[in-house]
DNA sequence: TCTGGGGTCCTAGGACCC
DNA sequence: TCTGGGGTCCTAGGACCC
C-alpha cells in the first residue's frame, strides 16, 4: 500500500501557525503581485471563493465577509514543509517516500503488513497537528492515483472522517469511489481531456475503465493506459527519488508593464542570475539558456507581441556572468520596441554536472574563472540574507507589489534562518 | 487600476541516415 | 511515366501537475 499525505489549505494552515486568532476565519493567501488567490480556508472556500480567481474581482466579497487576505510568503511557506516532511519521513524507512510538493507527500507501506495503518497513519498526522499546529489528510490505497482519490475522499467527508485518514483497502471501496468521483477529478485528467471524456460519455471515474484499452490508449496516450491500470488498483507509478531538476525556470508578471528597453533588460539580466544561483546549488550547469517576453494577454488593446529564443552555449555555465551576458544577447534579438510587456522570462536547460563539463575545443572556457567569484558570492548571500551581494546592473528595485505582510511574520524571519527549498515548488 | 510561477512527460513531425 | 522503406534523434508544442 501507498499513502499520499497532504496538508490542508497549505498556504492559509502556516499563516494560522503565525496567528491562532485566524482559526475558524476566512482567510485566503494571494500569488505574487497579489494577483490571484492561491490558497483558501475552508470558511473562504464556502463563501464561493474559487482557486485561482483574481483577487481584484473578489475585493468587494472579501471586504463584505471580513475575509483575511494575504499575500504569500513563500520562505514561511517553505520551512513549514520542510518541518512536515522531515516529521511524517521519520515515520518509515530510508527512501520509502516520495516529496511530491511543497504541500504533499507519497509514503511506501511496503513491508508495513502486520501494522494497522489507520491507527498509524492517525499517529503520523497528530503528532504534525499537535507539533506542528498543520492540519493534514492522509489516503492509503493500492496505487498512487487511488491514493490521491483516497484522500480527496477524506478532504470531502470530514465529519465521516475526522481523524482525518481513509484507507481504500477493498475492491468494493475502490468501486464505489470511481462510481461517485467525476472524471475531471482523476489525477491526470486536465480541462482538455476532461472535456473531450465527457464528449464521449465518460463522466465518472468507473465509466473510464469500461472503455476499449485501444481507444484509451489513442484518446490520452501511454499515460491513459497507465492510468486505468492505476485505478484497478495494478500500480503503474514509482516513487520517484529525490533528483536534480531537469531545467531551472525564473519567471514574473510585472505589477506595472514595462515600455522602457533598458528596464526590461535589467529584469531579464536577474533573472538570469538567479537561474545561475539555482544551478550552483543543485551543482549543474546548463547548455542551454532561453528567453521570453510578452506583452499584457489581457490587454490586447494595447497591442499583443509574444517572443522567446533558446541558444546552445559554446560551453556549459552556470556563471552568473556568462548566462546574464547570453541572456541579454537573446533578449537584444527578441525586443521589439513600442510594446508595453507585462510578463518575462529566463529558462536554462539541458544540465551537466559542474565536475563534468565538456569543454569545446574552440571556444575559450572562461567559466573556471568565475567560479571563485560566484560561490564567494553564494556565501555571503546564504549568511547575510538573498541579494545582499549583487553584480552590477542588477535591479535592486522591489517591483512586488506586497502590501499585507503581518508584524507576526516580519518576527518570524527575524527569529528564523530559512532553508532552500529542494521540492517542486507551487 | 488589478488575472502566479514554477515544473514534468509525451507526441508528432522533420531531419538525417543507410 | 516513373519516385523504397525503414530506422534514430531532435525539437516544439501541448497536456498535465501543484
Amino acid at each position: 500500500m501507498y499513502a499520499l499525505l497532504d496538508c490542508n489549505n497549505f498556504f492559509v494552515s502556516c499563516e494560522r501557525t503565525l496567528d491562532p486568532d485566524l482559526d475558524g476565519k476566512p482567510v485566503v493567501v494571494l500569488s505574487n503581485n497579489d494577483g490571484c488567490v492561491v490558497s483558501r480556508s475552508n470558511e473562504a472556500k464556502a463563501l464561493g471563493v474559487p482557486m485561482g480567481a483574481p483577487a481584484f474581482k473578489y475585493r468587494e466579497l472579501f471586504a463584505a465577509n471580513d475575509v483575511k487576505v494575504f499575500s504569500a510568503k513563500f520562505e514561511l511557506y517553505n520551512f513549514r514543509s520542510q518541518q512536515v516532511m522531515e516529521m511524517a519521513k521519520s515515520f518509515l524507512p530510508d527512501d520509502a517516500y516520495e516529496v511530491y510538493s511543497i504541500d504533499e507527500l507519497f509514503l511506501d507501506f511496503h513491508g508495513f503488513k502486520y501494522f494497522d495503518l489507520e491507527e498509524y497513519c492517525n499517529k503520523i498526522r497528530k503528532k504534525i497537528d499537535t507539533e506542528l499546529k498543520l492540519p493534514t489528510s492522509i489516503g492509503v490505497a493500492p496505487t498512487k492515483t487511488l491514493c490521491k482519490i483516497a484522500n480527496h475522499i477524506v478532504k470531502k467527508n470530514t465529519e465521516q472522517y475526522p481523524d482525518g485518514v481513509y484507507i481504500m483497502d477493498s475492491r468494493e471501496k475502490i468501486e464505489e469511489a470511481l462510481n461517485d468521483l467525476d472524471i475531471g477529478d482523476v489525477w491526470g485528467i486536465g480541462r482538455k481531456l476532461g472535456a473531450k471524456m465527457v464528449d464521449h460519455g465518460v463522466y465518472k471515474a468507473s465509466h473510464l475503465l469500461l472503455k476499449p484499452e485501444m481507444w484509451i490508449r489513442k484518446v490520452m496516450g501511454i499515460q491513459g493506459v497507465r492510468m486505468i491500470n492505476e485505478l484497478r488498483g495494478i500500480p503503474q507509478l514509482e516513487l520517484d527519488k529525490a533528483s536534480p531538476k531537469r531545467s531551472i525556470m525564473v519567471s514574473r508578471s510585472f505589477m506595472q508593464m514595462i515600455s522602457t528597453k533598458e528596464e526590461l533588460a535589467e529584469r531579464i539580466e536577474t533573472f538570469a542570475i538567479y537561474c545561475a544561483e539555482k544551478l550552483r546549488k543543485q551543482n549543474s550547469c546548463c547548455k542551454v539558456i532561453s528567453v521570453f517576453i510578452q506583452t499584457n494577454r489581457f490587454r490586447k488593446e494595447l497591442g499583443e507581441y509574444k517572443n522567446g529564443f533558446s541558444i546552445i552555449l559554446p560551453n556549459p555555465s552556470s556563471s552568473s556572468i556568462v548566462l546574464a551576458k547570453y541572456a541579454n544577447s537573446i533578449f537584444e534579438a527578441i525586443y521589439k520596441h513600442g510594446f508595453q510587456y507585462k510578463r518575462a522570462g529566463v529558462m536554462v536547460s539541458d544540465f551537466v554536472p559542474d565536475n563534468e563539463r565538456q569543454i569545446s575545443l574552440f571556444e575559450k572556457d572562461i567559466d573556471d574563472k568565475h567560479i571563485p567569484i560566484m560561490k564567494a558570492i553564494d556565501k555571503l548571500n546564504s549568511k547575510y540574507g538573498k541579494d545582499k551581494i549583487r553584480l552590477g546592473g542588477m535591479s535592486g528595485k522591489n517591483t512586488y507589489g506586497r502590501a499585507t505582510l503581518s508584524p507576526e511574520y516580519e518576527e518570524f524571519l527575524k527569529n528564523n534562518i530559512l532553508p532552500e527549498a529542494n521540492y517542486r515548488f507551487q
